[in-house]
DNA sequence: AATAATTTTTAGGCAAGACTAAAAATTATT
DNA sequence: AATAATTTTTAGTCTTGCCTAAAAATTATT
């Protein structure tokens, strides 16, 4: 059984572990958990006592099958309370990563069987992560960043990038979210803006929002 | 804001105030959270300060107003996630207390209060005990132990004292449950069983499961 | 290749919350 | 009232998880 603390080092190296494919350095943890290289130093020497993860000094991490089980446990949770909150408790996109992130930690396995089964086994939470099964298997839908769409392409919204309040609630004004239908009518080589409509609807997003929208093309 | 060690001090001592009505004693807290005094009177200290709790050297403690309206929000949020997992999850009264344990130390004001609205706004657990409200303020209803009627007394079974797994189990056994009619048909003065008659059906009960049973007498 | 910059680890400490053992205070008993 | 028994507190330790500062290793730059 791992402490709370130790359930958020193995998640964060998972999802750090996802975009990286290498090691992962100390200080990217550091970063990502906002502590210091020095206490990541420490938290790994334990994780791998405990045989969740391999370290080299000096080399940076990976997760064992093991770890990477129990990452994706934890992930199932956090992302099963999500569509709860959402589904069933009226809270907002913007709103349910803080409570899940506590929510995350229960230990109870038939609550989390049965919490499925009630939502009806969601295969996506509400910013369209996919939530791994109770194996760990995590299905990838197949989806491309808006920045990397060219002029005409199309598709539909199927995820964000970036989940904090702050970009959630600018999708939310701008009448953003997912299952919208999205056209890129033309880019702008000046800033990488882009001109696109949504249902319907012109209008100019910039590239750093770009960058955070995902696309299922069609 | 409180950590999960001093709500369940907080929580404790509200429960142990509830049938003492003098000071509670270090032992009598280190008794009930399975713990040593010394580590009692440490948190004691501490509580103190944070104008939980009065606390007078040799004493024992009482609550302060303060600190009776957090134990009341935490045994709020206890109570509500235990007619969740029942209603919702398919948990029998046997099986929650434990999970109920962590996820009352969730933070999130407006999760509760939409928990409570989804719910429907119980009354009551799935033992019979009232759900505090928000303020604070906990209903309590006449309810007197079975063990303290006379015979040809009736009513029903309102709630029960002890909340582990084998007494309500046991009770299972016995078909024995919330909402059931019971009346005394006769007492044993030998071993101070009783003859009770519980939905039509006429069974023994011994003195120890029938000071585990709260009836509203009719 | 040597030096500089960066990253990572080590060493030593701190706070929370628990523990043991011993001292102090209170309560019970003779 | 004096002694015994019990309860409570103090003093000192331990573990977890964090910190700072300094040392060591790695990587980048000249």
């Amino acid at each position: 059984m791992f402490s709370q603390s130790e359930e958020n080092y193995i998640k964060t190296i998972y999802h750090l572990a996802a975009i990286s494919d290498k090691g992962i350095s100390t200080n990217a943890i550091a970063k990502k958990l906002e502590t210091k290289a020095s206490s990541v130093t420490d938290m790994i020497k334990k994780l791998s006592d405990k045989k969740v993860l391999v370290y080299k000094k000096y080399q940076g991490v990976t997760l064992t099958d093991f770890g990477k089980r129990t990452a994706a446990n934890i992930i199932r949770k956090h992302r099963l309370w999500e569509v709860f909150l959402v589904q069933k408790l009226n809270f907002t996109w913007d709103e349910v990563h803080e409570v899940a992130e506590q929510l995350e930690h229960i230990k109870s396995p038939k609550l989390i069987d049965e919490l499925d089964a009630f939502l009806g086994y969601p295969k996506s939470d509400p910013h369209g992560d996919p939530i791994p099964d109770k194996d760990g298997n995590l299905p990838q839908i197949q989806k491309s960043l808006l920045s990397t769409l060219e002029k005409s392409e199309k598709g539909v919204c199927v995820g964000v990038n970036d989940t904090s309040s702050e970009f959630l609630r600018f999708l939310d004004k701008q009448e953003i979210g997912l299952g919208k239908n999205i056209e890129v009518l033309d880019k702008e080589p000046f800033d990488d803006s882009f001109l696109v409509k949504i249902n319907g609807k012109e209008m100019t997003i910039s590239n750093k929002v770009a960058n955070n929208i995902y696309i299922q093309k069609s």
